[in-house]
DNA sequence: GGTACACTGTCGTAATTACGACATTGTAAG
DNA sequence: CTTACAATGTCGTAATTACGACAGTGTACC
């Protein structure tokens, strides 16, 4: 029973490794199925391994004050993640659960920690991986800061988007899974106020609304939103 | 002419460096002497250098939409920083500039490839300072999410004091050189909304004002406001 | 196919915050 | 000492947003 492992390989990043560093840490992959609605890690939790999605889709929660908790990420097929606990040996940051169903790779951190021992040459496309994490998050933060309201939407559902597509043609259209309730804690508003600014963008034809769905048809489009007018 | 480098090694990641490594490192660190608001890189700069803080202050900025620019830290004695464009090549993700007179210690790019590619032992501590990046960036999301103005401002406040103060004794009394207008530029607000929060606490003695100027007293005081009450 | 339930669309009202205006006060430079 | 300027303290008004309420609609499960 081989599983397909070649999405494993589908990012930017890891397509940059040595080809006999990607067959290294391929050949330590264990396929784990994971449920609708499974958790894999917990805020909080030590860091047992480092992931690959091979197929389906994660959420990256935050867990916050009274119970609401903040969407941070949809990680699809190719995303690797999970190695910040195993450098730092601190607690896990955000919560982790599969959408739908979804397969991951999972290399155990004893594993990571031999190849890392092994090939030291890892530790440059690490420090690669860790230098994206930090540049998302410092966009993440400046979505956040000085925008309107709208302006914060479009920019979150633009990196919704294009974090679940990282791997897709750039100008696809992407239906994101994703109630307007989630969306609005996601900018800390209102359910209310979430959906004015949706079908004001639906009756610009930036996005269109469905039952628990929001698609965008064409992420460049609404990117263009935030670089024009006020 | 010797310099006083000591204050480079006061950190708890630099202090953590074996110290044959540490020596490498310091070895090769010039001085660079920075006038009150002298600019030390700007946003979208290539990154020429490794930056220690050895004197003074440095503020990091982002620059943003209609002029307004939003502080993202200040930068103590001790502190080490912009490695981030060393690793992938990629430009500067912030402004940087003195706050009144600073030193910096700066290994120059090639001189920092060539130590890396010498001692590779040094990428471990690396990873680890960059993980420490990724989790105050995450941190920093989390505080601007689902808050009220009063608990982002009193946020912000600790970050700045634990950020300045990052190799003093834990609870002291901390004063913050910064106008209330930056303030309310951290946190998407308005100069009169933040004097009346700041007077607030002012009020409960959490916070003593002065022109330019700010006081922690208790920092410990100030951050049981986050845990406690509503 | 019907029943429960979650999500959406849309009110009106209350609360929060922004913003202009202006007096006051601290600081720096001649 | 004086003059210019930057920062603070405090109004009132306008705009934005939250929040409760409720009807309509899609989906899942029996």
């Amino acid at each position: 029973m081989m599983e397909d492992l070649s999405s494993l390989a589908s990012s930017t990043w890891f397509a940059a490794i040595e080809q006999h560093l990607q067959d290294a840490l391929l050949d330590k992959v264990r396929v784990k199925h994971l449920k609708p609605g499974q958790q894999l890690h917990a805020k909080g939790e030590d860091g047992v391994g480092f992931y690959g999605v091979i197929e389906g889709r994660l959420r990256v929660v935050t867990p916050g004050y009274d119970g609401k908790e903040m969407l941070f990420a949809l990680l699809g097929p190719g995303t690797w993640f999970g190695e910040i606990s195993l450098f730092d040996n601190l607690p896990r940051t955000h919560d982790n659960y599969s959408e739908g169903k979804s397969k991951v790779g999972i290399i155990p951190k004893a594993t990571f920690n031999a190849l890392l021992a092994k090939h030291p040459e890892l530790y440059r496309h690490f420090t690669t991986l860790l230098c994206s994490r930090v540049r998302s998050a410092f966009q993440f933060i400046d979505s956040t800061a000085g925008l309107s309201l709208t302006h914060q939407l479009v920019r979150r559902l633009l990196m919704l988007a294009t974090s679940y597509g990282q791997h897709l043609p750039q100008d696809a259209s992407i239906t994101l899974t994703l109630s307007q309730e989630s969306l609005a804690q996601m900018i800390n508003s209102s359910r209310q106020t979430v959906n004015q600014i949706l079908r004001a963008l639906q009756h610009d034809g930036l996005v269109t609304l469905h039952y628990g769905k929001i698609t965008v048809p064409d992420p460049s489009a609404l990117f263009s939103l935030l670089t024009n007018n006020e």
